[in-house]
DNA sequence: ACTATTTATCGTAATATTGCAATATACAAA
DNA sequence: TTTGTATATTGCAATATTACGATAAATAGT
């Protein structure tokens, strides 16, 4: 079918699946990376640094953009991107959340 | 095209985009927050909790198990899935890495 | 206004994912 | 051995994703 069952799942798992989601591709990790190794804010230089093609790259970037993991600012007539802090931090808290309840269930399992 | 030119990108991005892409599903979500919760191993109770047959409950566990991100053990005729840790640990060690990343770059962003 | 540059969108082909019925496999108990 | 229970696999239909050429839109510089 490929169509998910979204209505079945509570919406925090729905959210998390989509953060996933949008960092399941190794160009978005790519440009995550690339984006935290130039510091500052970069934008065409992305479709350089990457072995894709430019509307391929645009695609890529409006995931990230639509996932809230990155920003856009207009400049001139370039567009100049960068990290989203906030939403890298549901990561975070889904981590801690989980280890929290790993270390309570240790030795527990199977 | 739908196919992902992942030999253009490093091991470590093509291994966190599949790390990522395991838990980009909300049943995926579902079931390990499921397996945190019940603390001792289960197994074919998550076909009971989840709203989705057995055979697409058994394909994400095994999307889960080929991740890395849980592992089951045989009890007879029936299986005990449950959480492994490791790899949970390479989200945890990734997210680190941004958030390191991130502190450093401080109001260097657009 | 014209041209170049930058990014986004459209259209489309190829491949991947999701979901499930049907079926197979594996073990337990009688 | 037969029957029941638990899980995996197969096969297939529906939908989603990936990639890119062609093209559009928006701005800068001349």
């Amino acid at each position: 079918m490929g169509l998910t069952k979204t209505e079945h799942f509570t919406a925090s798992q729905n959210e998390m699946a989509n953060l996933m989601k949008a960092l399941a591709h190794p160009a978005r990790i790519a440009i995550v990376d690339y984006l935290l190794k130039v510091n500052t804010c970069i934008c065409g230089d992305i479709v350089d640094e990457l072995p894709l093609a430019q509307p391929t790259v645009s695609q890529h970037l409006k995931e990230l953009k639509n996932a809230g993991l990155i920003k856009g600012s207009i400049e001139g007539n370039a567009i100049c991107y960068c990290i989203d802090e906030t939403n890298f931090l549901k990561f975070q808290n889904y981590l801690s959340a989980i280890f929290g309840k790993l270390k309570m269930n240790k030795m527990t399992c199977c």
